[in-house]
RNA sequence: GCCACUGUGGCUUAGGGGUAUAGCGUCGCCUUGGUAAGGCGAAGGUCGGGGGUUCAAUUCCCCCCAGUGGCUCCA
């Protein structure tokens, strides 16, 4: 006899080679809503035999370690439906991902009318109820099985070793060369629905074969599905493509050009709050602000390195009569002139160059996507010049202003990542592996001493060097990159920084710090947008204070009301047409004012204001006075929470 | 750049081989009003652009352009 234990801290004693399915069932019945089980920790099937005494925990297919079978035993599924339908098409990957999965497959491009057959099939064979059967083969089996998959082959190649077998699940007549666990049955699988189609590349690298990728998602629970299902939905409200034209925040317009946005009155008033609050900062920090032009020489780009390892981010040259000119894609070239402008002292360093402009960069066109992806990028950019024992002080204080910055704005779901080169590919960075080694460890020690938690990725630095990037969640639930804080190892040598020490022997030891805490103008909006579902805090609301009438007889009072805001700097409109109260206020809810005031009769006869907030919350007969010092208190703290009402 | 999809008045949208809906908004008139659609009326569209098929194209086909989702890339 086996002793199982369960979760109910209860041994069981149970007959050897009995499934894990059967204990599962006989514990908790038919309807447990498991999926799979950990067997001591080991994710295994229903079907797995037990043979020896061992911990049995059911995987419940509504907790995050259920729905990942699910997802993956539904790529499974949707194959099985693709190469029925496409018999040519040859299985390549198909992993559960977050709230989904997906499929690659070597086959022609599919359309929507093609996902609808797809799925039509699928669910003919979830009607089948088709079991999930595990297979363990040897290698040469396995071969055999897949011999006309050349993907399949070189999977086995690089992940399983050449004499050591693996398995594979077989539902039907399909089978997939597969480690699961999965579900018992295709019956699991019918909370799913195709979301859509990709084009892809085998193991994600563009020189590879082009590979069709279909997406899904798979919940154990309809419940589960129609809730995803109206999450998306309300995430979609959140879109700054639709309240940015809502709001008349920026406009993209085809003359201009794909990716250049035009920043609106109202966008401009965000980007500018925003600049405002970063100049504040800075200063306090001790930054020093300079203005480069927004093109220069090829000569400037190739010292800089942007050339040889980034010129496919830049506009192409123009050609004048005294030399070939590029459109700035970063500003770091030009700072790293303004160091090198004159003899530094060591009393100079940290030396901290500030700049707010524009660089342009030639973005893939198909990567463009409201302001959040764009050719035309206005950042708070500075570059800090610093002896190594200054870099963790520099590089601590930037991490710390990127954290107040985001409090400040009200942003709390966001993550740090350390980001690598990737030694595989030496043509996308300057070659110098000692230094990447070096500077690598060396942020990845301040990281620790900062006792900041972060993720590592390779493949993700600069060409100059390694980064700390701060990665956000779109509404939508796409990963980007906001902050930065960047280690140069190579300008120094480029551009021949250095500085007398206190010695007076001339040191070239200058390490430079890329830094734009506050991302790009055009992302960040477009974060703060979705965040705030364009209810911005009322310090860079672009309306803080809409005026309305009840009457034509109170046009008076209202433009006496706005104009004593207006001498406190309020962003204030008044809307004293000829039209109702109701229709009014639905009007101007469109533009998100912090604050609307209702002025009639009554605020008119004793100097008041009836405050209504975003909400439809309400206070009446405020004091103007009064709520002229609580907005402009609330503006000046730049409040992230609206108090008034 | 690649794959798929989409493109109809300022905005949201119906339609689909015989030059086109509706709502919001705009304008005018009525209504003088108290908190998310008061009433009546009017203006506004070469159906993204260019070719082709056809007696006839907004609709079908091809090529561009732009947008959306994704891939690659990246702030």
């Amino acid at each position: 006899m086996l002793k199982i234990s369960l979760p109910d801290g209860l041994l069981h004693e149970y007959a050897s080679g009995i499934t894990v399915g059967e204990i599962v069932r006989n514990a908790y019945g038919k309807k447990s809503g498991a999926v799979a089980a950990l067997v001591s920790g080991e994710e295994r099937d229903f079907s797995y035999v037990l043979e020896q005494d061992c911990d049995i925990e059911p995987i419940l297919g509504e907790t995050e370690a259920g729905r990942y079978i699910l997802r993956h035993s539904c790529a499974h599924l949707l194959a099985q439906a693709v190469v029925e339908i496409y018999p040519e098409a040859q299985p390549t990957i198909g992993p559960p991902i977050e709230n989904g999965f997906y499929y690659d497959f070597k086959m022609d491009p599919v359309g929507d009318e093609d996902l609808k057959k797809i799925e039509k099939k699928m669910h003919e064979h979830i009607r089948a109820n088709h079991t999930l059967t595990r297979e363990e083969h040897d290698n040469e089996t396995l071969r055999g099985m897949f011999a006309k998959n050349p993907f399949k082959i070189e999977i086995m190649n690089d992940k399983i070793g050449m004499d050591v077998g693996s398995s594979a699940y077989r539902q039907g007549n399909f089978v997939d060369l597969c480690l699961g666990p999965h579900v018992p049955s295709t019956s699991y699988l019918r909370w799913f629905k195709l979301t859509g189609t990709s084009q892809a590349y085998w193991k994600g690298d563009s020189s590879n074969e082009s590979l069709v990728r279909i997406y899904g998602m798979c919940f154990y629970s309809k419940d589960e599905l129609r809730e995803r299902e109206r999450q998306i939905e309300e995430a979609k409200k959140r879109d700054h493509k639709k309240i940015g034209k809502e709001m008349e925040l920026y406009m993209i317009d085809e003359m201009i050009g794909k990716g250049l946005p035009v920043w609106l009155p109202n966008g401009e008033i965000l980007k500018s709050e925003i600049e405002r609050f970063a100049i504040e900062t800075e200063e306090h920090y001790g930054y020093q602000r300079v203005t480069t032009p927004v093109l220069a020489k090829r000569q400037l780009f190739e010292a800089s390195g942007h050339l040889p390892h980034y010129a496919d981010g830049m506009y192409p040259p123009m050609e004048m009569d005294d030399g070939t000119y590029y459109l700035k894609a970063m500003n770091c070239p030009m700072h790293h002139l303004v160091y090198a402008n004159k003899k530094r002292s060591y009393r100079d360093l940290p030396l901290r160059i500030a700049e707010y402009g524009t660089v342009y960069r030639n973005e893939l066109s198909g990567t463009l996507a409201g302001l959040l992806r764009v050719r035309m990028l206005s950042m708070n950019d500075a570059h800090i010049y610093c002896t190594i024992d200054q870099v963790a002080q520099e590089v601590g204080s930037n991490v710390k202003m990127v954290q107040d910055y985001y409090a400040a704005f009200g942003f709390e779901d966001y993550s740090f990542r350390l980001s690598l080169w990737d030694p595989e590919r030496t043509e996308k960075y300057i070659d110098q592996p000692e230094n990447w080694k070096k500077s690598e460890d060396r942020l990845r020690q301040i990281m620790d001493d900062l006792g900041v938690v972060y993720t590592e990725s390779v493949g993700e630095a600069a060409f100059y060097g390694p980064k700390v990037d701060i990665q956000f969640k779109t509404a939508l639930g796409r990963e980007e990159s906001m902050s930065t804080i960047q280690l140069d190892f190579a300008a120094k040598e480029r551009f021949g920084l250095s500085y007398m020490d206190e010695n007076g022997n001339q040191n070239d030891e200058v390490l430079v710090i890329h830094r734009a805490p506050l991302s790009t103008h055009e992302r960040f909006v477009a974060f703060l947008t979705e965040h705030w579902m364009g209810n911005f805090p009322t310090w860079i609301s672009p309306t803080q204070v809409q005026i309305i009438t009840i009457s034509e007889r109170h046009a008076d009072y209202a433009g006496e009301v706005a104009s004593r805001l207006r001498e406190h700097k309020v962003r204030v409109e008044v809307d004293d047409s000829d039209s109702t109260i109701g229709r009014k206020i639905r009007t101007h809810r469109k533009m998100r004012p912090a604050y609307m005031l209702i002025i009639g009769d009554g605020e008119a006869a004793d100097g008041t204001v009836s405050i209504r907030a975003r909400n439809g919350d309400q206070r009446n007969g405020v004091p103007l006075e009064d709520f002229i010092a609580g907005v402009t208190k609330e503006i000046k703290n730049r409040s992230s929470k609206l108090s008034l009402v």
